[in-house]
DNA sequence: GTTTGAATCAAACGATCGTTTGAGAGTACG
DNA sequence: CGTACTCTCAAACGATCGTTTGATTCAAAC
């Protein structure tokens, strides 16, 4: 059977178990989610995970690659409107790298949750999920580079990659709302993103037009 | 009995114990890595972290203090030599909530483990580390804040605080290394550092310098 | 109606978790 | 010497982990 049963008033078993996982990583991490927490706010069998997905870590997989195929080719698309053009600024191009991973945050589907799955992949360290989202962000991060280089011709490969990397960090850090700021309770939460990405964009932008450093000893 | 039996050539099992939690908390985050993992490594017995420490929560909490204890009383050391004169830079104020961290990631005390540690309480969310956290960061953070707005007359108190968020959000993943930027195998890690941290003082200094939003609907 | 196969379920598997226990080693003090 | 006290140790505690099993349900295929 691939769909359900009596219309898809509810949702699929694999659909609601992808769904509370996300909710859980983001707020417990990776190990400290069970999959009996998961399953149990999924309100399926514990047994669901393993016969869907065949295993944790493919589970966690599956959870980074449901929002990942949407957030590259959003950010692709957005880059694609802009890239190459006389008239383009800088700006531009930070906001369809910025953009789409606060649409993400902000829709209804759950995408919330993610974007602090995200920043916590990336705090894991771990060298699989690594090379997962390596093999997924790189793709767009190469393209993007291309196009930061062409608007600040000033700056060498190094110095792009470092401020690329750099304008990530902290976008995944603010779109998590990691940081010491709270939100106030009286400010909505789509507002507090839709702040957080104005100040983000506005810094990264004048960051990202630094003079070039290159006078260190190291090579990068 | 206080100090080690005969002499102190090898280190107290309190400090052992410190040590190896330390490295395998950033290596495998605070749920992921084990007591039984750690006692291995510091070659003690397993009852000894309960013994010394009470719980592994409280060897978590430990782990921090013995470290933040150190980069808050530097970091406004450094912050005093500055704070208030005529002739200060904005890089001044940077470089003294900066390099302080990036001493303490370099120096091999172990200090380098730690700093991925940070990062990853930052992603742990855990609230009760959080308020742990704020408590010892807030303090300075008030400190800098305060010199920042000093340089930076045209920005209100909001904007200062979101920028000294991202640029603690940057600063973290720099330092710990987090980035897609991999550090390549024939650069020392200390030079690695080194031009990450020269990276992001000049990053960090541009945006601080940018205008101000304040045009946005939300309060912050 | 019978068969088939996907999906769900309760139950249990062995492993590992943080923590506790109680005995024993070793030093210091009387 | 004996007592006191700190520390270490092997062993076990109950709880929870990810995973597997085998029975059961149920709609579709023949």
């Amino acid at each position: 059977m691939t769909s359900a049963p009596y219309a898809s008033r509810e949702r699929t078993t694999k659909e609601r178990i992808l769904g509370a996982a996300e909710t859980l990583f983001a707020t417990h991490g990776f190990a400290g989610a069970s999959l009996r927490q998961v399953t149990a706010a999924a309100r399926v069998n514990l047994a669901a995970v393993n016969y869907h997905f065949g295993s944790k870590d493919k589970l966690i997989e599956e959870v980074f690659r449901r929002r990942l195929d949407e957030l590259n080719s959003r950010r692709l698309a957005a880059l694609g409107k802009v890239a190459g053009l006389e008239t383009t600024r800088l700006e531009d191009v930070l906001d369809a790298y910025i953009r789409p991973a606060l649409d993400l945050s902000r829709n209804d589907g759950g995408g919330a949750a993610f974007v602090r799955v995200l920043a916590r992949a990336y705090a894991e360290h771990n060298e699989t999920l690594r090379r997962f989202l390596s093999d997924n962000y790189g793709h767009i991060l190469r393209q993007f580079a291309a196009e930061f280089g062409r608007l600040l011709p000033g700056l060498g490969k190094e110095d792009i990659y470092w401020r690329l990397d750099i304008v990530t960090g902290a976008l995944t850090y603010a779109m998590a709302d990691f940081g010491i700021i709270q939100r106030k309770t009286d400010v909505a939460e789509r507002d507090h993103r839709e702040t957080a990405a104005e100040q983000l964009i506005r810094f990264a932008a004048a960051g990202l037009r630094a003079p070039s450093v290159s006078n260190a000893t190291a090579t990068r």
